[in-house]
DNA sequence: TAAGATTAGTATGCATACAAATTAATAGAA
DNA sequence: TTCTATTAATTTGTATGCATACTAATCTTA
């Protein structure tokens, strides 16, 4: 057994693909209301929050300034946030949801049941994989601070 | 409770951020060895079944070939693969390990016992979490194939 | 057997995702 | 108070990932 392992053998090979068919079968209901998956995530941390800015949508997303500056143009461009600086600290920006983008959130409500159905796991099955992915990340999230 | 759901509470979230998490790690060990994540995947799938074409390789990792094609050419560039046309039919490729993309089959051992260690989980809690991603994954599947 | 359908792989365009370098603004120390 | 360090966001370059369109080879069937 002191072999490489193979595919199947990882968990990390379910987990990706988990994730990508995930983001997959998301995206075809998302299409419909003009959202990518990452842009539908941004989204739903702004119907939480109401109002940010880059640092903290990162930390929370797990994601970088690079990957969402970008992003939040997009946004931006289809009118569901505004971006202006912070008058009190010009570095910071402060990101708002726009009457457009607050709208949006009923819209993503049917989604998110439709989606609920295709997972197709039973309330048990999926209590016990949210807390162990919420377990992995965190340990994860423990050994990448040592690099 | 009938109101949008917050990022914490949907499955498809920790997800992502496992998935995209356990590659940050991964890639880490990755660069040593010149690979990124997803050429690690490919490169693993070669490793067990030491040629196939395009076709097969996106059936098992679920990746469309206008994504394999760049990728399998970097590979060939690097020296870990052989890419040529498949005389009984040319439309197919057969793309092989090369001596060098064999051996590092052999660095590749380490990296995944240090991964697994990262990870962190037990025994039980690693079966679980596996069962339930294969489980999750078949049922995403079938979903999809109503597309 | 010649025309249309199918198949395998490639090319293109768009959207992440991240490392590394850069810019502009602010904080902190001498 | 001025010089340096830090911080927030942006830019750049590389690598996916997928939908769509395309090309070339093979199959099918009339």
């Amino acid at each position: 057994m002191n072999d490489v392992k193979k595919l199947k053998e990882q968990l990390c090979f379910p987990m990706y693909l988990c994730s990508k068919e995930i983001i997959r079968k998301y995206s075809k209901y998302l299409n419909k209301i003009d959202l990518t998956y990452t842009q539908y995530i941004v989204m739903m941390f702004f119907w939480e929050v109401g109002s940010s800015n880059v640092k903290e949508i990162g930390k929370t997303l797990l994601l970088d300034s690079s990957t969402l500056t970008p992003l939040l143009k997009k946004l931006e461009q289809k009118g569901f946030l505004k971006r202006e600086r912070n008058t009190c600290d010009e570095r910071n920006l402060v990101i708002t949801l726009t009457k457009k983008g607050e709208s949006l959130k009923e819209k993503a409500k049917d989604i998110q049941i439709e989606m609920e159905k295709c997972l197709n796991l039973n309330e048990e099955e999926n209590k016990t994989l949210y807390i162990l992915l919420y377990k992995l990340l965190k340990n994860i999230e423990e050994e990448l601070k040592n690099d």
